[in-house]
DNA sequence: CGGTGGATTGAGTGGCGTCAACCTGAGTGG
DNA sequence: CCACTCAGGTTGACGCCACTCAATCCACCG
């Protein structure tokens, strides 16, 4: 149930045998949820968050004149609103990018489990700081990358994330994201997707194929994107 | 010492006297920093987290081909690096964008207060997780906004941010931030943050002279920003 | 009084958006 | 088994927002 957060909890920072049993019992049975089905909506107060046990969501916000923006990604053992624990309302919409399994963990259990393991209120604490970690990143790409780059930036990153959790084959990953949600994660039209990688492809850099993305040549995708993985804190570390 | 940072932990959830004396207690005399002097530099692993107790202070990355992203600026209150408690390596660095009175609360202290109280633990967290909440607006702006609306929605941020440790005046607050500053927090160039104030100021929606920014127009402002508060979480619930 | 940092403005360029057409493969129903 | 639909990928033509390069202005200061 909570295996790829123990496996990413555990590449982070070493955990006690008890502190295991606790995150294993935190988790409740998984849900399904279908592509494009929301999973915690803006304006909601949950009372529980929500952990991705397989396939990959999303977090959007929805602006004026029908415009959507991706903030977040998430994948296999990420919390995808670990912070409506504390911030209330949610600022944007959780939603399934694919089918998904979810499971959840309700807030007074997390409450309990925090006040009573610190060690682990602070590794809960750490993930929601890596992800805003990925975000200062996001806004570096946003702000000073062009439409290849940013593509290259997100491939980089991805593959170093699903390789956290064991669903990398190499310098291959599952990726079965449309170029309209890629369009929304990168802050371009969903047509100059399409036309940055192809150039990406004819540059030899990446394969992208029926859900599946070979990078070709990792030096040059990394180049190219200015990726320095440092961010996304996946070394162990007393915390 | 502490009295911006403990009148914004007010103003989100209660605080115990004790609490107050905690927090009181915890922060170390300021230091003075120049404009553009480094706070905290990119892979340091400090050994506190520093607050601003006066100035303007931002994160920022170095990118390739010598530019530059500012992802984050902290006024009075802020901790600026409150994530480097638990990230380990800085992943961007912090600067005194303006002279800047910086106060520093040692890690191992900072440990110890949230283990003895869970609750201060939840406080200190959510201050992070509204760092990530502004984050993510931001990345919205980045990717879907225009010029003028970022600018727009900077401007009604601030206001709101600068409003909650008093230091707004009306719909008028200071804001010694140069254009180039400006710039690197918004994704554009400094050339076209003038001309997008310029439009700004032609339509009658803002003044900006000598470091002090008047919203003359609040209505249209927020319009134009596609502007909503709720990401800054500004109101009180128990935590 | 020359030097300097920052704001302002103009002219020309380019990356990306918009609009629209077309293609393909996977259903789906007759 | 085939016509039909539909989602998603691909490509072209054209336009605009923002970039680049550069000149000018202004306030401040040594």
């Amino acid at each position: 149930m909570a295996g790829s957060l123990l496996l990413k909890l555990k590449k982070r920072d070493h955990l006690s045998a008890e502190e295991t049993e606790v995150v294993k019992a935190l988790c409740a049975a998984g849900k399904a949820f279908k592509p494009g089905e929301p999973i915690v909506r803006e304006g909601d107060r949950p009372g529980f968050s929500s952990i991705v046990q397989s396939g990959w969501a999303g977090r959007v916000k929805f602006l004026a004149e029908g415009r959507r923006t991706i903030s977040a990604v998430h994948l296999a053992g990420d919390f995808v609103d670990l912070h409506s624990f504390l911030l209330k309302p949610m600022d944007h919409t959780v939603v399934a990018l694919t089918e998904c399994r979810i499971s959840t963990v309700p807030h007074d259990r997390l409450k309990a489990a925090t006040e009573r393991h610190p060690h682990l209120a602070r590794l809960f604490w750490l993930e929601t700081l890596v992800d805003a970690a990925i975000h200062r990143e996001w806004i570096a790409c946003l702000g000073r990358r062009t439409a290849a780059s940013r593509l290259a930036h997100l491939f980089c990153e991805l593959l170093m994330r699903t390789e956290a959790v064991d669903l990398s084959d190499g310098l291959s990953y599952g990726l079965p994201l449309k170029q309209a949600v890629l369009a929304d994660c990168l802050g371009i039209t969903a047509v100059h997707v399409n036309r940055s990688l192809k150039a990406l492809r004819r540059d030899g850099l990446i394969k992208f194929d029926d859900g599946r993305l070979t990078i070709a040549n990792w030096d040059r995708l990394t180049e190219l994107a200015d990726f320095d993985p440092t961010y996304l804190n996946l070394t162990s570390e007393p915390r």
